[in-house]
DNA sequence: GGGAATTGATATC
DNA sequence: TTCCAGATATCAATTCCC
């Protein structure tokens, strides 16, 4: 294989020995409000954990039970099949973040060096010598190695050298899963056997081919489906491969001895509690699978006991929608209702967007804050509406804010917005069912002279669609905020009153546009330019315009993301879009069978 | 009582 | 000198409401 240009150890000054360790670790968080957090939450976990032990005692002691919980579990264990017909692999980049780095700062290549700010990223491997480890502060790190270089992120770097490993891989599966910008789960089932190649050939040379073009090294495992491949890439890890062999007893073997804990899903609460319980390996979870089927919630035991006897996804699955745009920002500790209301205001301006570059809107929003004691909290609202404006988002986070009732000091301050829609689609939608109730109306209106004015322009308002009811309301702008001040005071008076219906609009708005209507019974307000329009009835003529009218909409709108992008951080852009996709993939992989 | 909505906990990169 | 992130997802428990 290639001569790495890293060296996976280090020899510096710094603390070394697991309790060495540990007790830095200690010492550095010791006392601190975190510190204090996590102790209660660890109580928390060891009070579950006897509980369950109860459990577990009274339940071996009724034999009956437990002869008839026995049956099941041999019932589920005849049912599956380890499936060994496909050939997984999981590609991994080793350190990537640092290894980025260190391509422009070859000279670091021997030092301590970590990405990140407040948090490590990724650390070098001359770094984890000393113990510095991803997610640790970098207070935590510095104690641990005081001559650390911290690198910060640059995730354009990143999201490059990232392109360049996917492309190689998609040679082999165009439809690779990748989980963040380092990794991806291909399935080679197809590619080997039109090629005949051997499975551990192929991926040294995958992984050569790798190394020539980043100069960095990638780790590499195989396996019949997606979660043995990727606990086999962890083995030699780094710049190593790891093969298991495509029969069910090479799987359980390799399973045997595997810590739960490295099962994908199961994560240090779940580990602590099945710790907690003497199951440690995956062998024990198999073995007490019955005890297992007591102490957890269905979905959670079928998750945990198929994965420990190695059955799991083996094919790819389609991508889904993103489900939340979320923002969150922490901060030196605020205790003031009006530095509350700032921080509402500002993080809903960058959702806001977010989520205009990305073309959603939403109607579901959550407050989120943790308190100076590192508690977190959260708060949901319904909106009567879809919206993706800054104004409205900071109103609603207002309320939400009021409904929590804060009375102490935050750090950390977030909102997110889900049942997220296509912006455009919903346009459209409203643009459509607005056109269909306009044209009705004036057909009506022939015969029904203005006899009936108030309902039925109140139902045009009452559409779902904010950014239709601006572009009536504010049709010079190009690209306007979405309601205007007198709307939002009568937005915010809605819902301080606690009303929650749409149609609540203002009678002076809707007077205004029955007026419009009444005036032009046979020609029709464009909800886009809005002009008025001349159609004489006739359905095609409307149809044209509207259709012009979107797509001259689209491109100003495209134009505009355009700039919005180049001025943006780039990295939140390129980690949210990849790291969703990951999260995604790696959500259907949990899901188990 | 049961489904829907809300909140909290957990996990991952 | 510095004192524990941010985005997104799922599942489970709790609360709300018909």
């Amino acid at each position: 294989m290639n001569e790495p240009i890293f060296h996976f150890y280090g020899n510096k000054a710094g603390v070394e020995g697991a309790d060495q360790i540990k007790q830095v670790i200690d010492d550095a968080t010791r006392g601190s409000e975190y510190y204090k957090r996590q102790q209660e939450k660890r109580l928390q976990v060891l009070q579950k954990v006897n509980k369950m032990q109860i459990e577990l005692e009274n339940y071996n002691k009724n034999e009956q039970r437990k002869k008839d919980i026995k049956e099941i579990i041999q019932n589920k264990v005849k049912e599956f099949q380890i499936n060994t017909d496909r050939i997984w692999a999981h590609f991994d980049m080793d350190m990537f973040y640092v290894a980025c780095e260190l391509l422009d700062k070859p000279e670091l290549i021997d030092k301590p060096v970590a990405v990140g700010q407040s948090i490590v990223s990724t650390a070098n491997y001359v770094a984890r010598k000393y113990g510095v480890r991803s997610a640790m502060p970098t207070f935590v790190a510095k104690k641990l190695c005081p001559d650390i270089i911290f690198i910060p992120c640059h995730f354009e770097k990143y999201k490059s050298v990232s392109n360049i490993f996917m492309t190689i891989l998609k040679k082999y599966d165009d439809n690779l899963e990748s989980m963040g910008l380092d990794e991806a789960n291909l399935d080679l089932t197809q590619y080997i056997n039109n090629s005949q190649e051997d499975p551990a050939i192929l991926c040294e040379n995958i992984r050569k081919d790798i190394f020539l073009a980043t100069q960095l090294t990638a780790s590499c495992g195989v396996g019949p489906n997606k979660m043995i491949a990727k606990l086999a890439s962890e083995i030699n890890k780094p710049n190593g491969l790891h093969v298991v062999q495509q029969s069910p007893i090479a799987v359980l073997s390799f399973l045997e001895k595997l810590p739960v804990r490295k099962i994908p899903g199961i994560g240090n609460i779940t580990e602590q509690i099945l710790s907690g319980l003497n199951f440690n390996t995956c062998k024990d979870v198999r073995d007490r699978a019955d005890e297992l089927y007591i102490i957890f919630t269905p979905k959670t035991f079928e998750y945990i006991f198929y994965s420990c006897w190695g059955v799991s996804r083996n094919y790819h699955v389609e991508f889904e929608d993103q489900h939340s745009i979320s923002c969150q920002r922490t901060f030196s500790s605020i205790s003031t209702q009006k530095e509350f209301e700032d921080k509402v205001d500002y993080i809903a301006e960058k959702l806001a967007e977010e989520m205009q570059s990305e073309e959603k809107v939403g109607n579901h929003l959550t407050l989120i804050i943790k308190t100076s004691k590192f508690e977190i909290r959260n708060k949901s609202l319904q909106l009567n509406q879809y919206t993706n404006q800054s104004k409205q988002i900071a109103l609603y986070g207002k309320q939400l804010l009021k409904i929590m009732q804060l009375d102490e000091p935050i750090r950390l301050l977030g909102l997110k917005m889900s049942s997220l829609a296509n912006e455009k689609q919903i346009q459209k939608q409203s643009i459509s069912t607005y056109f269909k109730k306009q044209f009705d109306k004036s057909n009506d209106q022939e015969n029904q002279i203005a006899s009936n004015m108030g309902s039925k322009s109140h139902n045009i308002y009452e559409d779902s669609n904010p950014i239709l009811k601006v572009q009536l309301q504010q049709p010079e702008q190009s690209k306007p905020e979405i309601i205007s001040d007198d709307e939002v005071s009568s937005i915010s008076n809605q819902i301080i009153s606690g009303v929650n219906s749409k149609s609540n609009q203002s009678q002076a708005q809707q007077q205004k546009f029955q007026q419009k209507q009444q005036a032009q019974p046979k020609s029709f307000n464009c909800p886009i330019c809005n002009k008025d329009i001349d159609c004489k009835g006739n359905n095609t003529v409307l149809n044209k315009h509207i259709d012009r009218c979107i797509n001259q909409q689209n491109v100003i709108a495209e134009q505009s993301d355009e700039s919005n992008k180049n001025v943006k951080d780039s990295k939140k852009k390129v980690s949210s879009k990849i790291e969703n996709k990951a999260q995604k993939s790696l959500n259907f992989f949990k899901k188990g069978p």
